[in-house]
DNA sequence: CTGAAAGCGCTAACAA
DNA sequence: TTGTTAGCGCTTTCAG
C-alpha cells in the first residue's frame, strides 16, 4: 500500500501539498493537483485511514448499537440499519452494526478507544443504563427509539402514541367497541422496559377508556404456540372482543389460528391488525393481515442525518422527530410472479 | 481521556512500562504494574485504539460484509453475525457488520483504508466479484458460504448436498416419491447466483433422479401469494406431487395454503419440509413446519474462528468446513407460556 | 500556492 | 526489569 509521503515524491511535491489535494483542504494550482492525482493513480494510492484518524481525532465511523442479547433482528431493525447506512455513506461517513452488551458494559472500549465518532442506539429502554453510558462518556449520540424521558435527548421513533390513536380508530371505523392487545413479555430478559411495548400498553389503556370501550391485553409467549394461546387467553378475558391489535410478528399466525379454532371468523368476526410491523411481515399470511407499518427507512435516514448533524457542528439543537406507522389495507399490494419449471 | 503518558508520568514510569502492562507484551515486576494500574484506575485511562492501530498495524476489528442491497436478513443470518461476534470477542477482537455493495465495489476503502484485520463474506454467489477483489487487496478473509469453486478458499457452510439427501430420505421413508422443490427467482437481481439456491436445485434434481423419482422445481414470488401461486404451479406440472421442499420462509405459510386450497391435506396428503430455515421461522406456522434447521450459530463460530486463526497466524492450511440441516420435526418443541392481565 | 515540521497516542526494538 | 526513542501515515499550523 502506498503511502503518502512515497506520492508526494513520485509527484515531485511535498506531502503537504498530497494531503491538501486529497482532502481539498487548500487550494492547490490544477497544474500540481494533475501531477499528484497521476501519481496517486499510478501507486494506487488509497491512503490509510487509521493515520488520518489518528492526525484528524475523527474516524468517519459510526457504530448502530445492537445488543447482543435479547436480540430481535426484525425486518424493521434491518430496514433501520440498512437505511441509515446509506444515508451515512451518502455523506462521507460509514456505518457499522455494532453487537454491544445490553447494560453498556463494553460501552467504554468501543467508544473511549476513539474508534467511532458517534453512536446511535436502537431497542431502546425506558431507563436504558446505555445512555448514562455514553453521556459520562461524553460521545455524540442519538436515539432511534426514546427512553422515559428524552427531552434532552436528539431522537427519532415511531410515534406509537398516534399509532394506537389511528388503529384504534380504523377499528372503531369497522365497527368494533372491545379490544384486545397482544404483547411480548420481555419481564425478566435483558430486553425488559423495552420502550414500544410500554407506551403502546399504555397509550391502549388510556385510549380505550377515552373512548368508553372494553380493552384487554394479553402477553403472547413465541412462536405460533404462543399465538393461539394469546387467543384463548383473550377470548376468556372478554369472549366479546372483536377488535385486535397485535405488536408480535411471530405469534400473528398463532393468534389467527387460535381466533378460528375458538369459531372466530377474521375478519368477519373479528378484525385483526399488525402493528409496527413490516408491510412483508404482514405478506406472510393468507389472508394478508391489515398492518399499520413501521416508517423504518425514514427513521433510519432521520436517525443518520440527526447524528451527522451533530458531528459535522450543524447541528440546530435536539432534533426530536416522531413518525407514526401507516395503515396498509391486507389488499393493497400487487400479486408477485411466479414460473415454474420442469 | 488520559493518555499514555500521563498515566506513565504519575506512576513515575516510562511510557514503555506503561505499554508493557497494558498488553502483558514483556515482564513487569508486580509493585510497578501495581503503580501503572493505580494510575490508570484514577485517571481512568482507556487507552487509543487507533494509536494503537497505527502503531501495531492491527485494529483487531474484522467486519462481516453484507450486501448492501438484494438483502435477506433471515433469522439464519442473525445466528451468524451474532455467534461470529460473540466468538470474535471472545477471542479478543471486534466483529461488526459491514454494509458493501454486493458488486464489491466499495471494498478497496474499506480494506486498504487498514481499518479492518480481515473479513468475513456472507451471502456468497457462486461467481463472487468480492472474492477476486478481496485477494487482489491482499486482506485476510474467510466465507460463510462457497463460490463454484472454492478449494483454494477457507470456508464454513452448510452441506446442502448432504442436507438434501436427508430432506429426501426423510421424505422418501414417509413413503413419497413424487417430490416439489421450492425456491427463491434470483435471476435479474443483484443476488443472482446465489449458491445455496443453485446447490439445492442441482442436488435435487440429480438426487431425486438417481432415486428414479420425480422431481419438480417452482420459483417463488414474494410473500404468502407466491407462495399460492407456487403451490398451483406445483400442482399444475405434477398434480401427484406429495413430498415438497421449501427454501423461502416468507412463503411457506402461502405454500400451505395453496395445497390446501387445491384440496391436499398437509401433512395427510403431502409432507412440506422446510430447508435451511431457523427453528423459530417453523415455530411460525400452525401445525408447525417440519424443518431442517441451519447451523447458523455454529457456522458463525467457526467462522470466526478461521479467520482469526488466520489472523493470528495460528492457521494450518484453508479450513474447509461444511454443516448439514439437521431434521426438526414439528412436534419436538415445548409449549411456550402465555398470561393474560385484565 | 507550496513546504517544513510538529504532533496525534501508542508499539516495539534496542539499550541500559 | 525498565527506559529511550524511532517510527506508524497523515493533518495542520506556520513560514515563505
Amino acid at each position: 500500500m502506498a503511502t503518502m509521503q512515497q506520492v508526494a515524491d513520485r509527484a515531485g511535491v511535498s506531502i503537504a501539498t498530497v494531503s491538501f489535494v486529497v482532502n481539498g483542504t487548500k487550494y492547490v494550482t490544477p497544474a500540481t493537483t494533475a501531477r499528484v492525482e497521476a501519481a496517486m493513480r499510478e501507486l494506487k494510492f488509497r491512503g490509510n485511514l487509521v493515520a488520518r484518524a489518528l492526525a484528524s481525532r475523527r474516524t468517519r465511523i459510526i457504530a448502530l448499537l445492537f445488543p447482543t442479547v435479547g436480540n430481535r433482528f426484525s425486518p424493521t431493525t434491518s430496514e433501520f440499519f440498512m437505511s441509515a447506512a446509506e444515508r451515512a455513506s451518502q455523506r462521507g461517513y460509514h456505518l457499522v452494526l455494532w453487537p454491544v452488551d445490553p447494560a453498556g458494559e463494553d460501552l467504554d472500549d468501543l467508544v473511549s478507544g476513539g474508534l467511532v465518532d458517534g453512536v446511535v442506539l436502537m431497542e431502546v429502554r425506558m431507563d436504558d443504563p446505555r445512555v448514562r453510558k455514553l453521556s459520562e462518556l461524553d460521545v455524540p449520540f442519538t436515539l432511534i427509539g426514546r427512553t422515559r424521558d428524552s427531552s434532552d435527548l436528539p431522537f427519532v421513533d415511531i410515534d406509537f402514541e398516534t399509532t394506537i390513536e389511528d388503529s384504534l380508530d380504523h377499528l372503531q371505523g369497522l365497527g368494533h367497541r372491545r379490544f384486545g392487545l397482544v404483547l411480548e413479555n420481555l419481564e425478566g430478559t435483558p430486553m425488559a422496559g423495552y420502550a414500544p411495548h410500554l407506551r403502546v400498553e399504555d397509550t391502549f389503556r388510556r385510549s380505550v377508556a377515552a373512548r368508553g370501550a372494553v380493552g384487554t391485553v394479553v402477553y403472547a409467549g413465541a412462536g405460533s404456540e404462543g399465538g393461539r394461546e394469546a387467543a384463548r387467553a383473550l377470548l376468556d378475558a372478554d369472549p366479546e372482543v372483536s377488535g385486535v391489535l397485535v405488536m408480535k410478528d411471530d405469534s400473528s399466525a398463532g393468534l389467527l389460528v387460535g381466533l378460528s379454532a375458538a369459531g372466530r371468523r377474521v375478519p368477519d368476526d373479528v378484525s385483526v391488525l399488525s402493528i409496527a410491523s413490516s408491510g412483508t411481515a404482514g405478506d406472510q399470511h393468507h389472508p394478508r393481515l391489515t398492518t399499520m407499518v413501521a416508517p423504518g427507512r425514514e427513521l433510519g435516514e432521520r436517525a443518520a442525518d440527526a447524528l451527522i448533524d451533530q458531528l459535522d457542528g450543524a447541528s440546530e439543537g435536539k432534533p426530536h422527530f416522531l413518525l407514526p406507522c401507516v395503515l396498509r389495507p391486507a389488499e393493497s399490494v400487487a400479486a408477485a410472479p411466479t414460473g415454474a419449471t420442469a
